[in-house]
DNA sequence: TAGTGGTCTAGACCACCCC
DNA sequence: GGGTGGTCTAGACCACTAA
């Protein structure tokens, strides 16, 4: 009784997604397919930060494959935060613009009261070229033009961090000091709007160091006065590094919080 | 035509489990039921560390719900390293007795080559009464029974680390200096073999300092050298606090790893 | 060859949101 | 009421492992 399996072939024309035919057998999940060219739509803008993608169904119709697949390449997604789950409403591309998302990368915390959002004072825009170790870490070539930032970071007035960011020139063609001062709130959601590179994660490194004299007069503080240091370099789509930052946190009255699971 | 609906309802009695019935509706999905119900026999040690749990069949008919509900249940319990999934052999509980699992908690990291797990030198081990401040972390009284230890641990010979640590005594009851000398490998190891205690998560407040004298002297540095701090916490089954461990990190030629997602 | 987890489908109903 | 994601089921086939 009852009728055929109605979709015996587990390899659709979605099989071409995920590059080069190699020597390896290339094998990949149907689901991790769909999640691929779901991947390559918000990379590609066709969804912009905070909107409203297609639906489920929608979009099983569109890849000709079950919702059920469709929801396990979107519940990926969600874990990887590229995406936001709403139930009622339906599936938002994420964005740095949420109260929710401020605390993602910054985790330098109060050892009292609430998480709060730090302000900055700009020391230093320019541009200039990449040196080498800088070049390095952001997948350029020693010289390449880069933009170097320099700023003080405070909480409830009290400085608290000071950092360098060194940005690719090429992908942030147009950003000046005056844009930076005007834009209120985290960088990362200016890079989102205004150059349309999106921070997916990051990695950090994190040391103990001595503040400099030049340092400690940044931050009101006594030369050599001990300072967490981190160097943390953000990439966006395809794993490719966007960002150099280094900070310098002073930890008198706030700790750097982490979770291990 | 066809049948009627098998199971139309989806609050079996698995719907006692998550406790007391109280004054919310205490709604919870199948899925997390079931859950809370594997997690006991995790907790209880009906499977025990390193063993292979029943099959996603045999759980499915034991809790009389589907193969896909225990599936998602199981899901869950793997994002949280609670169990491992080995395809083609079945599920295991998640063990500190493995290569994998050394590193998900010792985040220092050497800047050159790779990672390896240090050497112990125990320093002191007694017991002793909690401070204050250790209690209110452990979620003791002040004044309970806790066992104290400092060591200090080596990579290649270079002390690198001073760690203290505060362990309720109840817990730890019959752990002595020579167990811990005699065991070699993590600690967290030896927490789960010997005392049926196993770390599930933690956090970590860190801070930069400066090296007192006599940890400089353990350290073979010089006085105020910058060192990382860290407080950590660790939590076994039901959030309950079982460790409290400050850290002292040279970071000389080491750094703290970490992902930010 | 048998058993396990992994993938995929199809269809049902539920909880939530907004009109 | 109609649409969305969330849950649950049942059954099929695949990939991997071990006897």
């Amino acid at each position: 009784m009852s009728s055929a399996p109605p979709n015996p072939n587990n390899n659709p024309t979605a099989a071409s997604a995920g590059g080069a035919g190699g020597s390896s057998p290339t094998f990949s999940p149907l689901y991790q397919q769909i999640k691929a060219l779901i991947t390559q739509s918000l990379q590609s803008g066709e969804w912009k930060p905070g909107e409203l993608i297609p639906s489920e169904v929608e979009l099983a119709n569109r890849f000709k494959v079950s919702q059920g697949t469709v929801r396990k390449a979107i519940d990926e997604l969600a874990a990887e935060n590229l995406v936001m789950r709403k139930q009622g409403k339906g599936t938002f591309v994420s964005t740095h613009h949420e109260a929710r998302a401020h605390f993602r990368f910054l985790r330098l915390m109060p050892d009292e009261g609430v998480p709060h959002y730090p302000e900055s004072k700009f020391i230093e825009v320019k541009r200039t070229r990449a040196p080498a170790d800088v070049a390095r870490l952001l997948d350029l070539k020693s010289g390449d033009a880069v933009i170097f930032i320099k700023r003080v970071q405070s909480f409830d007035a009290v400085p608290t961090i000071v950092e360098e960011l060194w940005l690719p020139g090429l992908t942030f063609k147009g950003l000046t000091a005056e844009r930076l001062e005007e834009y209120k709130g985290p960088m990362y959601g200016l890079f989102e709007s205004e150059f349309g590179t999106r921070m997916i994660r990051a990695t950090e490194k994190i040391r103990a160091v001595c503040a400099s004299d030049g340092d400690a007069a940044l931050l009101h503080i006594a030369a050599n006065t001990p300072l967490l240091a981190s160097e943390r370099v953000s990439f966006t789509y395809g794993d490719k590094p966007v960002e150099l930052r280094r900070g310098l946190y002073l930890t008198e009255s706030h700790h750097y919080h982490n979770e291990l699971n």
